[in-house]
DNA sequence: GTTACTTCCGTAGTCCGCTACGGAGTCAAG
DNA sequence: CTTGACTCCGTAGCGGACTACGGAAGTAAC
């Protein structure tokens, strides 16, 4: 146990592990991360595992888990539920492809509508705009 | 001007442009639909003109944009501010385009985490767990 | 020992797009 | 005329992830 390795105030873990102070309290009020005790009057010490534990949230978070489901994960953290963390991850796999075909389907509407918005002649009343205003996210008119 | 045509209450006008009753009254609150004039003591009557803004509305939000940006789009509304019109939908395929490469870099991590669990033999800590604690989004180890 | 920075702690506010609630007034059918 | 559905209006809440505020107490540097 590397106690005295335990030598980091809550500003300097902040610095650390590049997160904002108000974040670390944050995540101690959800449970996220461990609150140390505090010795009588005085003020918490962090060390390296709690620098760890923030990085690990944060990895979490930029995969697209948000913060309950990264406790879901911490409760699996011994490494041997394995089940329960790919069926996690697989399901936030799941969201994400969803996620990028819904986007690349609204890319493709977007797309359409500022390429006619290019090519019109001047004068006539704007495609684009047309186009939300003829609804159904269709851009072109086919069918 | 077909004013008798304006003979949708607010519940009919709901059920006609598929939204809400309470939506309706919040998008007028924020001024992206007109709130036509009450007869004393009366009710407000809709016509086909309320239908198709509030289908401009939500064609526009499920492009990706927000309430913001289409009462944006509806200052451009007669078509005749083009250019504003498509800078506005090119910053937001541009903002489509990065959230779809940000997505796509985490289903490429998450996908690999998930690939390696699947892989790892019984009884060893669960790799899927050890790369989030690794941080850096990295789910592989090269280098 | 004085000064200036931090920490601690609770509460409250932010943003976004609704959604809910409650009470009074209005309208249409029977 | 009564009944029941609908409208009007204001205000408040939700969910998610913070961010801000403010005052007291602790701590480090000089
Ligand atoms: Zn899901
Ligand atoms: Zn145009
Ligand atoms: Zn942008
Ligand atoms: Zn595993």
């Amino acid at each position: 146990m590397p106690d005295k390795a335990n030598s980091l105030t809550i500003g300097g873990l902040a610095k650390a592990a590049n997160v904002h102070i108000e974040t670390i309290r944050y995540y101690q009020r959800r449970r996220l991360v461990p609150e140390p005790e505090r010795p009588p009057g005085g003020i918490r010490r962090y060390g390296p595992a709690d620098i760890e534990r923030l990085m690990f949230v944060k990895t979490a978070q930029q995969l697209g888990f948000s913060l309950v489901e990264i406790s879901d994960l911490l409760q699996l953290e011994d490494g041997a539920h394995c089940q329960e963390a790919s069926a996690l991850a697989e399901h936030k796999l799941r969201d994400v492809r969803e996620k990028i075909d819904q986007l690349g389907r609204i890319e493709k509407v977007l797309g359409e509508m500022v390429e006619q918005c290019h090519a019109h002649p001047y004068n006539i009343t704007c495609p684009l705009i047309a186009s939300l205003h003829e609804g159904g996210s269709g851009g072109g008119r086919s069918t």
